[in-house]
DNA sequence: AATATTATGCAACAACGTTGCATTTAATGT
DNA sequence: ACATTAAATGCAACGTTGTTGCATAATATT
């Protein structure tokens, strides 16, 4: 409780409600999120733009990124300090198309890509889909 | 003009001008398109629904695959034989963040990554961000 | 407690995507 | 070339997702 003021203090927030059931809706449910993962487990508490700008600032400050996924946009908790001058993040995210669900693999670095002539990377993002450990052993 | 309706054939489906203007829009302009930009580059010769639904069908059956993006969905075509039954892509994306386009860069397969034990990964996304060639040359 | 600043809720809107149904078109056999 | 069958299209309507402007409410600061 007193955790999620420090880390919104820390970002250079106000503490809001909204703020902090957003906030550990992220650290509770330890997988990626979207606005309408956020609008079910937050019920009728918040305004549906309330969450989305809520999401916006979270994204700005550097408390969650974007993680790509070809049925929709999620976010997940940026596990490094990341703030509102660099986002920096090079882990994979593993989507298991048994159960749905989206986490990141912070351990796993995505390993360097030569790239032709020309090209200039800035960010990198790995989705690999498969079968995550809970669904494979049922 | 022939060659699209042997791509078509190929995949088992009905010529029509529609498809072949879908399907030559992405011949044309190399880079990955959105629904949005093939209602712009179709002008007002489609119904709205009918793209979809000729976007829902080629990617179906193995014409044009997915391209994951933080602004939203995109599609390319598919230069593997792929077929109904099976879509295999290893192949890196890159967007540049000055000129907005996606490219496949075909000849570059994304590397292998060894995964915790327990995760089966079926398949792999790997979108690099930053400046392309073009853009870097201004 | 008063103030300045920021966040929220509401309304309205725009973009994106889907479904059902009647009509049109493409492929097939005669 | 024509009739038949099966599939594709256009239209209307709807649902979801995301954004913007503005008045009100809440937070941090003095």
């Amino acid at each position: 409780m007193e955790q999620l003021r420090e880390t919104l203090k820390g970002h250079h927030l106000r503490t809001t409600t909204c703020r902090e059931d957003v906030l550990s809706a992220f650290i509770n449910k330890k997988n990626a999120l979207s606005h309408g993962d956020l609008e079910g487990a937050l019920g009728e508490s918040y305004d549906r733009v309330t969450i989305y700008r809520t999401l916006k600032t979270f994204l700005e400050k550097g408390i969650i990124h974007k993680v790509l996924d070809d049925e929709g946009l999620r976010y997940a908790l940026c596990s490094h300090q990341c703030s509102e001058e660099k986002h920096q993040h090079d882990h994979i995210h593993f989507k298991c198309s048994i159960c749905g669900k989206t986490n990141c693999l912070e351990n796993l670095h995505i390993p360097n890509v030569a790239l032709p002539q020309g090209y200039q990377p800035a960010s990198f993002n790995l989705l690999i889909q498969g079968t995550c450990p809970e669904c494979v052993a049922e």
